[in-house]
DNA sequence: TCTGGGGTCCTAGGACCC
DNA sequence: TCTGGGGTCCTAGGACCC
């Protein structure tokens, strides 16, 4: 079972804000800067504005009684992990794919709690009751078919979708609902002609392969049968971390771009300390004009968190890059590379005793200065530090 | 028309090793 | 002087998703 909630954002700025119901509402950039649609409001919808679209392009379209906010992060995920727990009641097995969206197992649980169908209609209403949002149900033999049976039930929704309709049900969909087709696989799959589910399906899969790559080629050729998987895996460990940021205006002024370097280094190196991770592979993200995204990475010789070493990093790959120079419109840095996760055979001797002085020492004392934000307050401690 | 931020996964070439 | 085949790691870029 899929369970998307309707409008996320939207609809909790809606709820908390009575005097913004009914209206056209945009959670994401403000109009006149840098930025696109995070989510709207289905009044909104109705003026054909969508997720990423350009907030300018967003704004044209727009009445002028739309009310623009930026997003709460912190609201919204306070929010979801709510409703996570209230799952909890209906099946054991949840698997949280983003904010909004969840699947669950609920296969075998008729005598414990009900049918998949009543499961799905107990979430919707404990969801309503508990949170005063509505959710879009889909039930599937896999994810695949979950997914899209919330999709076709959007908003506030229920679709069950059994094994004998599936070939039915996706066959005259566009192919732009299969998992990785989109804005650049679209106009390849029509310019052969393929322009539904049932389309791909009756294609050779040789043919898929070629015009795709095998990987691809082979998901497409699953997928338009409806084949997919159906594990559901409540734990998946994450694989980067990141932080970046696009300037209000493109920047050439290498002490500002250091300064935010620095900044980003230290939110990454923050996040990898409180999950208890350390990478080993650093990557500086730069976009440019016109639009144009570059990365450079380096792998480490010792895993790390270390806010400098993170920033150091960073900073030498910008430096000794090929566009030093060029006005910068997006800078940040992302680690990666942890420890591999299952390898119980082989433990990692020589990580434990072998500290390098300077790394010991910064982490040391991102260690302490984590402990004074978390009793301080995040804003305060992160002013000073940035500044330093 | 202008394109956020945080992610995932795949591809492809080159280095390097056996 | 010529030079196979396979495997793995590193790096850069790209497509896609929410």
């Amino acid at each position: 079972m899929h369970l998307d909630l309707d409008a996320f954002y939207a609809a909790i700025e809606q709820r908390d804000h009575p005097e913004w119901r009914g209206r056209p509402l945009v959670v994401g950039a403000q109009p006149g800067g840098r930025g696109v649609v995070a989510t709207c409001s289905y009044e909104a919808r109705r003026y054909g504005v969508h997720s990423a679209m350009p907030i300018a392009q967003a704004a044209r379209r727009l009445p002028p009684e739309t009310i623009y906010r930026r997003p709460d992060m912190a609201r919204y995920a306070e929010v979801s992990q709510q409703i996570m727990r209230l799952l909890q009641q209906l099946s054991p097995l949840i698997e949280q794919v983003s904010i909004d969206e969840a699947y669950l197992d609920v296969s075998g649980l008729e005598r414990l709690i009900g049918t998949p169908q009543q499961i799905g209609e107990r979430a919707k209403a404990l969801i309503k009751d508990k949170t005063g949002l509505t959710a879009s149900v889909g039930i599937g033999p896999n994810r695949l078919i979950a997914k899209l049976a919330s999709e076709t039930s959007k908003p506030d929704g229920l679709r069950v979708v059994e094994a004998e309709q599936v070939q039915a049900f996706l066959d005259p969909m566009p192919i732009s609902v299969l998992r990785g087709v989109g804005t650049k696989t679209t106009p390849r799959l029509l310019a052969m002609g393929l322009k539904t589910v049932g389309d791909v399906r009756h294609q050779p899969l040789e043919r898929l392969r070629q015009a795709l790559g095998a990987r691809a080629g082979t998901a497409l050729h699953l997928q338009a049968r409806g084949i997919a998987d159906d594990a559901v895996q409540p734990v998946t460990q994450r694989q980067s971390i990141s932080k970046e940021t696009t300037f209000g205006e493109d920047v050439t002024d290498e002490q500002q771009l250091r300064e935010t370097l620095h900044w980003a280094a230290q939110e990454v190196g923050y996040l990898a300390r409180h999950q208890a991770l350390a990478g080993a592979l650093v990557t500086l993200k730069l976009r440019l004009q016109p639009f144009e995204t570059h990365s450079r990475s380096r792998t480490l010789s010792q895993r790390t968190a270390s806010d400098q070493l993170i920033f150091q990093t960073a900073w030498e790959l910008f430096a000794s890059s090929p566009w030093r120079g060029r006005p910068v419109r997006l800078i940040g840095v992302g680690l990666s590379g942890w420890e591999p996760a299952a390898c119980p055979t082989q433990p990692d001797l020589f990580a434990a005793s072998e500290p390098q002085p300077s790394t010991l020492t910064t982490d040391k004392l991102d260690q302490t200065l984590d402990a004074i934000r978390d009793k301080l307050g995040d804003g305060l401690i992160q002013r000073g530090v940035r500044r330093s």
